[in-house]
RNA sequence: GCUCCCAUCGUCUAGAGGCCUAGGACACAGCCCUCUCAAGGCUGGUACGAGGGUUCGAAUCCCUCUGGGAGCGCCA
């Protein structure tokens, strides 16, 4: 390891960043739609490598077939592609290393198991999941470690034939070293060590001959170049194991970088409920790929910039040296907050396309310009639109209670008068002024019932371009509407 | 149970022994602006889990405890 990259203080981890480009891959088992957890592990490879001018794979990691499927990893594809990531290496995009799912590498993992099995580092191990799980229990009620209790380690050839002869199906281990320390250097946790000892011999090939995450895993970042494992704090107990099977074939190791879980607010697991915070369910609400990407930047990573961060801002402001080591709560009413900095951010163009669904049709480019911008301040999510749609372009909906108490606190003459001037069509400005004259209304007062009375509510988007959209017969209607309404 | 990780406002966080009377952001409350809401501006309340050390001085270093989490899977 190069001297600068020892230690594992901010300064460092600084050094880190601006000396290096760094490969990082996302290396997610298509058996799910995309988590908010799994994506911020993604954003956050990503932005490391882009930062450092770098490679960003994408590999598939399904060696559990019974698992995994094409229509996850399709989904995991399209979210992740929403979310504004795209990857130099993948299954779609091919690379060198190809290919990039874990299914279709057996004969590369079959190569790495035969030399590990010539240096005797392996063994079939033909214990029934059964039998493992009693044993398991067993250690648990006496208060030991659950690990593997070695009964396959050392049966010798004709016991092995034996076995064979019953008809066992093996499993293969991996033959943990005794009596070793293995340490590496985390680069958000510093220095680690753990010992061999605790460590039970752990299965790198099931019996169905599909290779088990730590092996598979661990080969594939090592074979594909990969410089920088950044993933959950999950794995940071496992990567002793993955170390000494790298170790085992003289493999390069990764840097690893293990970042602190997304919890829930209530401090459990974020899964159950914010099961409906999948990528794909907040996509499906209407949050904007820029809202979720400056909020996942900010759990376990601080930024220098307090506000909006574009692309190239957020390339600019990540940095490794400030991963934090704490889990992280994940606060919908924080991202509500990016989510409406998000819209904010939209160009006009953007911003007409994102409500266009809920627009009605044949409208001509000024009407939309005019409604799009008038709008757009009173809007978080897409579906916001509908309502001053029906407002503007549509019959008047029901008055909202406190709209109808102001109609009736105005009374009937003021709706009057507002009749007789909306009448002669004047702009708004000069409208609302010669009501103000003819009523002795002004400010609130003025407006309050002219807002209630047109749009049936006391609050939303300024009044006068809203006007302009609608057209003068009904905005009259509207206002003798209210008239008999207040006269009642 | 064993091993490991973590601990600052309600939430995200700044903080690498004196710049801390603990800063910012979100949320909340109030005020201003304003035709309303939103936005914006200003103001306010709320935090170093506990106890011991070390030190002239600790949010920061050490120890213990407490609390949370992870791993110990033929899941990844």
């Amino acid at each position: 390891m190069p001297p600068f990259l020892a230690g594992s203080c901010a300064r460092q981890r600084s050094l880190l960043m601006t000396s290096t480009p760094l490969v990082t891959r996302f290396a997610p088992s298509p058996s799910g739609h995309l988590h908010l957890g799994n994506a911020r592990t993604a954003l956050l490879s990503y932005l490391a490598a882009r930062k450092t001018g770098g490679r960003f794979i994408l590999r598939v990691e399904d060696t559990d077939e019974s698992r995994s499927n094409d229509v996850f990893m399709q989904s995991l594809f399209d979210n992740l592609r929403w979310l504004g990531l795209d990857w130099d290496e993948g299954p779609d995009v091919g690379g060198p290393q190809a290919p990039y799912r874990q299914q279709q590498r057996r004969a590369i993992y079959e190569g790495w198991l035969a030399k590990l099995d010539a240096a005797g580092l392996t063994y079939p191990c033909y214990c029934s999941p059964a039998e493992l799980s009693l044993s398991r229990k067993r250690q648990l009620a006496a208060g030991k470690p659950p690990r593997y209790a070695g009964t396959c380690r050392e049966l010798n050839a004709a016991q092995q034939a034996d076995r064979v002869a019953r008809g066992l199906p093996a499993a293969l281990r991996f033959r943990v070293p005794t009596a070793q320390t293995v340490s590496f250097d985390d680069v958000v946790h510093g220095s680690q060590s753990f010992a061999t000892d605790d460590i039970g011999d752990f299965i790198i090939r099931r019996t169905d001959g599909s290779t088990a995450f730590f092996f598979s895993n661990a080969i594939d970042d090592a074979l594909m170049g990969v410089t920088l494992v950044l993933r959950g704090d999950d794995h940071l107990t496992n990567t002793p194991r993955q170390l000494l099977i790298l170790q085992a074939l003289q493999l390069p190791a990764p840097r690893y970088a293990h970042v602190a879980l997304l919890i829930g607010m209530d401090g459990a697991k974020l899964s159950k409920r914010e099961g409906a915070m999948s990528l794909g369910d907040l996509r499906a609400l209407g949050y904007l790929p820029g809202a979720v990407r400056n909020h996942l930047v900010r759990l376990g990573h601080s930024c220098v910039t307090d506000g909006w961060l574009d692309d190239a801002a957020m390339l600019a402001d990540f940095d490794l040296a400030r991963l934090g080591r704490a889990a992280a709560r994940f606060d919908e009413a924080q991202l509500l907050h990016w989510q409406k900095e998000a819209v904010a951010h939209l160009s006009d163009e953007a911003f007409r396309d994102w409500i266009a669904e809920h627009l009605p049709s044949g409208l001509t480019g000024s009407q939309l310009a005019t409604f799009a911008a008038a709008v757009r301040p009173n809007i978080v999510f897409p579906r916001d639109a509908m309502q001053w749609v029906a407002v503007v372009f549509g019959e008047p909906t029901a008055l909202a209670p406190e709209a109808a108490d102001a109609i009736k606190e105005a009374g009937a003459d003021f709706f009057a008068s507002a009749v007789q001037v909306f009448e002669r069509g004047l702009d708004f400005r000069q409208t609302v002024r010669e009501i103000g004259q003819a009523t002795l209304r002004k400010g609130p007062g003025l407006y309050m019932p002219l807002r209630a009375a047109i749009t049936g509510e006391t609050h939303g988007p300024e009044l006068a371009p809203l006007l302009t959209l609608i057209p003068a017969a009904e905005i009259t209607a509207r206002l003798s509407r209210a008239q008999q309404l207040a006269s009642a």
